[in-house]
DNA sequence: TTGAAAGCGCTAACAC
DNA sequence: GTGTTAGCGCTTTCAA
């Protein structure tokens, strides 16, 4: 059995009640009470046991880190381990430890979600996605316990719930006012899952710079896809199938740019001579494609650090004020788009 | 205050042990009682709390996962998610949460995996990387607690720790020696971090391929770099400054060597032309290169959920035998090596 | 400034 | 089959 509290007491000839005030630097011990105690710990080679302290104390120092459903899916994109980056730097800093969701369905993920709040493991939950008809966020505003969403709340009101996001619309808006600006009418839009906030947003914009442009939307030149990797490419093959292909694509992220190119490539239709791409996110490898692609900079890093900074302020006054945190996005030129002649 | 255990016992006109048989769903408990318990938890909403039973139990029923050092790089390669994935997938289906290490320094992450196991948080750990001069590897053998490590030990009687690992010697030879069969006598390195019991494995087997081809060991032809990223472009820079340039290339990492394509591309050195590359992982978008890449699939999915399977089963019965689990790679060939003329 | 003791919510040994 | 009870190791009143 491990060395306890009670063991280091009797040791320093105190009571266990003097230990833990020790413990947590209490002021009302003498310096020289703490040393003797200190000294004890020392030599027993004691250390904490986290769960009664959890027990006795409600708090836990860890936060619950829910992905999107299948990690399976979520993890092939460099977005959650960048977001988790920065997730993992905050959370260090303030001493809180990362308890991680493992279930693959939205109702597995619910169950997990209940678990960890029924059950205490966690102090408060970060959300890495914001889905349409999401179950987890009512739940956690049913029980006001604290959470901070990595995205946007949909159909919930704004004003209820915490969160940090990019202003994906305005992103999207730009994106395509720059394809605009480079002469191309024909453009593509070729998007993530619809159950995502992100993509409603990302099309949003990309509609209303259209219009702004009087260019007329077009159906056949939006799709959509799920999957990253053969989504680029499946959208591909459906857009040049098209009588009047697009000169140039808004693609929702950069992984399945390197599809896309890929594809293209293979189609022999050149980048960006024969075609201009912009995407989003710019993760790490987003340079190393060839061309490098031009992309949106939503800092990501960054999105997982306020978010954090956010949970854990709310965890230590679960009365201060929602917040709505806005993290600017940047656009990085680099050779994927080219000026129409 | 949630509800207890003892309001569900007084509920139902039980005792709280019974509740708690119930819970475990124990054979000496009726059919007739174990209803009317149920019926109590649903009326009252009842949820168990994990802390307690943690601390009654000493079990936590969560795995500690030990990324290495500095997720900041660690995160920046498509091997962790993926392993993570394994991972989950795993622990879910035998009901276990994960517990991430957040440390960025070597010393923090011994701190965190001191307080995982004194703290009682996790009832075994997973470690992520083997690292030649590791202190985590000794600090659990020597206090007994379960865990697995994805990689070799180093340094340590191989019969001591259960691992999970591919052949990364035979990998490397067997790359090396297909560029030989390919025509190429000049062949150079690119290998990652020397602190990792990878690289050193990689290294041994091209030298050895090399060796058996009688070709000559050319300290110049072998660079090593830590970061994925830039590490691909300066490598390459250094070997193309070399007045006789190697033909050939193995390459430490699939995202490394986006960044040597790049960089090659860059000087109009065309790659599999003017230069044949092969390197190790196969993660999701290592097709999507142009060139699509050539390399060895490590099955880093399988990596993770053995580990794991081979965690729990130790955790489950810590005198389990240490065993050695070697998950088999295979080469992809793709379109990055060329025969030479 | 310190100690005694109650309790956090659950499990498990022991009794019946 | 079910109840009683003593912990698990810590924190936190309340007293002194």
């Amino acid at each position: 059995m491990a060395v306890t509290i009670k063991d280091v007491a009797r040791r320093a000839n105190v009571a266990p009640s003097t230990v833990s005030r020790v413990i947590s630097n209490s002021s009302r011990i003498s310096e020289k009470t703490k040393e003797r105690v200190r000294e004890a710990m020392k030599e027993l080679g004691y250390h904490p046991n986290l769960n009664a302290r959890s027990l006795a104390n409600k708090s836990t120092k860890t936060i619950g880190v829910i992905m999107p459903n299948s990690a399976k899916v979520a993890f092939q994109n460099p977005f959650f381990p960048e977001v988790i980056r920065g997730i993992t730097t905050k959370a260090y800093q303030e001493g809180y430890g990362l308890y991680l969701s493992t279930g693959q369905t939205e109702d597995e993920i619910l169950e997990e979600v209940k678990q960890m709040v029924y059950g205490g493991r966690v102090d408060g939950i970060l959300l890495l996605y914001s889905r349409v008809n999401d179950k987890v966020m009512p739940f956690l505003l049913e029980h006001g316990f604290p959470f901070v969403l990595i995205g946007r709340p949909y159909n919930i009101d704004e004003s209820k719930v915490t969160f940090v996001n990019n202003d994906n619309y305005k992103a999207a808006k730009t994106v395509t006012d720059y394809l605009v600006l480079l002469g191309h009418k024909r453009i593509g839009f070729i998007g993530g899952n619809l159950d995502y906030v992100v993509t409603v947003d990302h099309m949003k914009g990309y509609e209303q710079a259209l219009q702004n442009a009087n260019i007329e939307l077009r159906e056949d030149y939006i799709v959509h896809h799920a999957e990253v990797k053969e989504g680029g490419q499946d959208a591909v093959i459906e857009l040049m199938s098209i009588d009047q292909r697009p000169t140039a694509l808004v693609v929702a992220d950069d992984i399945m740019t390197f599809g896309v190119i890929r594809m293209l490539e293979d189609m022999e239709v050149h980048v960006p001579d024969d075609m201009s791409i912009v995407s989003f996110n710019n993760v790490m490898i987003s340079e190393l494609s060839s061309p490098p692609m031009t992309t949106v900079d939503i800092h990501i890093y960054d999105l997982g650090l306020q978010a954090t900074h956010c949970l854990i302020n709310k965890i230590n006054d679960p009365d201060i004020e929602e917040k709505k945190v806005i993290i600017p996005h940047r656009l990085i030129k680099r050779q994927t788009c080219k000026k129409m002649e």
